[in-house]
DNA sequence: TCAACGAGAATTACATACACTTTCTTCTAT
DNA sequence: ATAGAAGAAAGTGTATGTAATTCTCGTTGA
């Protein structure tokens, strides 16, 4: 699909993120882009995206450079700007990168130890987490409240690293578009549950202070997600519970 | 110093790279900040900027959101751009990032292989390293020729990782900006000696297909020039010797 | 004394017109 | 027919005017 897609199940502005045009087309762009409205590999075409944003080119442009600096798009001079494309092997290798940097989090974590506010919070999503896996099983809608609650666990976590450069790596390679909606990670209930015993003990190792160890605890509890990606990938079983990939690790 | 640097040892448009006001702008705003003529933490004025640079304001603003991307600026909407600070622990942190980093690259190439353009260029690094460092000692200047050895080798070896979010984020830490030019570290002859072996051991441990050890031995191998820093960073003593820690690590 | 307010200045955000480059089309010569 | 060139069409790059927001600083009232 070319670059046509609806703008408007909202107004406008209607959406607008405070006050700024250019991050509120930014969004929805991204947004287009993530859906697969428009596709890998597609030429931006500014004044037609202007038209169907119903703003004019400037910030469109604006948006366009700054999602070329998140890595969605490529610009060449006097060319514009193209969807850039996700093969499967860089997205299998994404997972490869966070886990390492997601490793120096927990090792940076430990060194550095946590503030009050990012234990309070770690020690909330592990006790939420208890409570959810408790009774053995999971209903509908157990694995999106797991999913916020890992979100949390690593959010925190990351605070805690306290180093933006990190933080920001680890955010572009959450943001890695899945391609297909097949590349998905299936996760089950025992799956879930050792994930959930992995945070146990990486926030042990940073509370007792062992960076080594606290790494490669993280290290592995990601490396983990791409090896069940690509087993999925390989067997491509159709199991009940899927979620995608990114949002569990 | 205000963004009232001198741009023009040169005419305005004279080094325009390429057909494009912005890159050109891009290229002269990053130089100003590398260099120090605009101050970190400071806030950059737009029409200023763009009359000392003889342009208008838009490349001048295209210039700074893609200078934002590269994570040199902070931009805050309605507010502008200001030149992000860099305090040292960021510098030092930068190198166990950028460690984990060229660890993977490191295993990547393992696990791919060389390609034959790649196993030259290392191949031909290696022998002129030898060469260079034969006579025991080091003559005025070989430092220099050391770094471009150096560069290539590491640039063969991401290369071969084949994996272009690697590349980009290796590349995002060699551009911390060195804030101070204090943060140098201190290589000697037999510092450089051993560096070199490690690049043989790490080439070996990639021929030989060992993806751990190759990740083992560039992790390590880049360590080395953080603990470095950070001794140089206490201690102080200047020896005759110095280069940028980023060129020869 | 100091916080809150507000008018004017400064600065950024956006729209638009025009210039330049690329790309597509078509025509010509071989 | 086909390669190549010329011209038209489309698209990106830049300049500039205007709107909207933030900042500055003096004033007012407690």
């Amino acid at each position: 699909m070319s670059d046509t897609f609806d703008p408007a199940p909202f107004a406008p502005a209607a959406v607008s993120r405070a006050g700024n045009r250019s991050l509120s087309v930014m969004d929805q762009i991204r947004e287009a882009i993530l859906n697969g409205s428009v596709s890998a590999g597609e030429r931006i075409n500014e004044v037609r995206l202007s038209k169907n944003l119903d703003v004019s080119r400037t910030p469109v442009r604006a948006a366009l450079q700054a999602l070329a600096g998140e890595g969605l798009l490529d610009y060449s001079p006097n060319r514009g700007f193209i969807v850039r494309e996700f093969p499967i092997s860089a997205i299998v290798d994404a997972y490869e990168i966070r886990a390492a940097l997601e490793g120096v989090a927990a090792r940076f974590a430990a060194e550095r130890g946590l503030g009050s506010e990012e234990r309070a919070v770690i020690e909330r999503s592990l006790a939420a987490g208890d409570s959810l896996l408790e009774r053995g099983r999971f209903e509908s809608g157990d694995l999106t409240i797991y999913r916020d609650i890992n979100g949390d666990f690593h959010e925190a976590l990351l605070a805690a690293a306290s180093n933006r450069m990190l933080a920001e790596m680890i955010r572009i390679c959450h943001h890695v578009p899945v391609s297909s909606s097949r590349n998905i990670v299936v996760f089950q209930y025992h799956d879930v549950r050792r994930r959930h015993d992995d945070h146990h003990r990486i926030f042990e190792a940073i509370q007792a202070r062992e960076p080594h160890r606290a790494e490669m605890l993280m290290r592995e509890h990601v490396s983990v997600v791409k090896a069940s990606l690509v087993k999925s990938l390989t067997e491509r079983s159709d199991t009940t519970m899927a979620l995608r990939d990114a949002d569990v690790g």
